[in-house]
DNA sequence: TTACTGGGTTGGTCTAGTCCAATTTTGAGA
DNA sequence: TCTCAAAATTGGACTAGACCAACCCAGTAA
């Protein structure tokens, strides 16, 4: 016989999605106390089954009044996503070309004046194209002690990926900052654009769950292609 | 006598936050249940406190072993900021032009075609100084149902704040597309420019808390002063 | 020394119940 | 019909206790 299985928020919180999708916009749903009765759970569970859902803007809640079905928002939501998981939800198929991998002693003071180095880091240099068109020149730094033999992998994928499934580093959060600049003669061959194009310059620190800095990188991204979005919360 | 105050997850987190600048990064900090009894409240009520540094980054946990202290990340949150307020942050007061305030009907075909309204809005075109600098070119549209009267108001501040304090409307979450263009002949006057300048576009819709758009807006910002920054978490 | 095992610790999760504040509804009175 | 106060409802917050899974470490055995 299987085992009696507890709903979890999580759980609950898709089943109520998904009966929330017939629904009227700004209408009332059941209260948490008939919520939790109907699902066999504490209320505790139900509210943060709700909480997931009104993070996300399924739903909204007003206090002595109830929890109402929010408007459906059109804009995806951005979340942490590497450039080939964003490129793929836009229904891109992208490919990588690795243009360089090398292995940079601590504190140099290179031509990357943006990143200070601390310790041995591998230095990837990477071109997105979505068939023959380049997307993005990209370069990451991952530290050597993160994730040693790094440039014995196979690079051509997404590096979150790699870093996540072979060293343990996952991506929890990242800082970016965005600038823009125009396309010099340096770049102008690589991404196939002449000079003086308008591009986004992306700088990025992504750290993993202890607050770690598993990656700095920066990206230039001639216009063109939309694909970064933000959805900011209070 | 004054009634007895019960501590609450806000204040905790706060008197927890005070104590950890003291401690070395990754160093472990008392248990929950230490926690608990030392602040009088059941231990939920400081999983909630801890919840709250946690997201900030501030403190990292492991299951089966303990919350320690997350490094310092010297990249200062984004949160959800009007203008106004990023330019006070980096300790910048900003002044702000309004160049046009007016009624557009309801459906109109206007040469903004990034926007589609559906019913009466307020279109308000700002500049924002830093001294004699121009910073950013804006268009903002607002509901006139949501802002009645908004035209009346002055529009020389935080546009958020006026929404918020004179109208309910508090945004409580934006979604943002970002790309790249070169000002035109329109613009280089108004931004003191010269034509082919790179700069930012940004296209903002902005929510409240039912999810309703309460403002739909473009910003044109000439690069030079770096602002745009974002904090994307999983 | 090395490898494993078992018990104690710790965060993660859930329950059942209580109290409170914001809101809506009800109902009495003018 | 209108107004306003009381009552009921609802989400928000907290408690005390329980169980579980991951982790750490001391002790044991090879």
């Amino acid at each position: 016989m299987a085992k009696e299985e507890f709903l979890k928020p999580v759980r609950i919180s898709e089943l109520i999605r998904a009966d929330l999708a017939e629904l009227p916009v700004h209408d009332m749903i059941p209260t948490e106390r008939q919520m939790a009765e109907h699902f066999g759970v504490s209320r505790v569970t139900i509210q943060k089954a709700l909480q997931i859902l009104e993070q996300e803007g399924t739903i909204y809640r007003r206090r002595g009044a109830g929890t109402f079905v929010a408007p459906l928002r059109n804009t995806p939501q951005h979340g942490l996503r590497s450039f080939s998981e964003e490129l793929a939800l836009h229904g891109i198929r992208s490919k990588t070309e690795v243009i360089d991998v090398k292995l940079i002693a601590k504190s140099n003071k290179s031509n990357e004046d943006w990143v200070d180095l601390d310790e041995p880091s591998y230095r990837i240099e990477r071109i997105r194209y979505k068939g023959e068109t380049p997307l993005s020149w990209e370069v990451s730094f991952v530290r050597q002690r993160l994730a040693p033999d790094l440039d014995k992998r196979n690079l051509s994928g997404s590096l979150y990926k790699l870093l996540s499934e072979k060293y343990g580093q996952t991506v929890e959060s990242a800082d970016e900052e965005i600038t823009s600049l125009l396309i010099g003669k340096d770049l102008s061959g690589k991404l196939k654009v002449s000079v003086g194009t308008p591009a986004l310059e992306i700088q990025r620190k992504a750290f993993n769950k202890r607050g770690d800095c598993v990656e700095m990188a920066r990206a230039i991204r001639p216009s063109g292609l939309e694909l970064l979005r933000y959805s900011v919360r209070r």
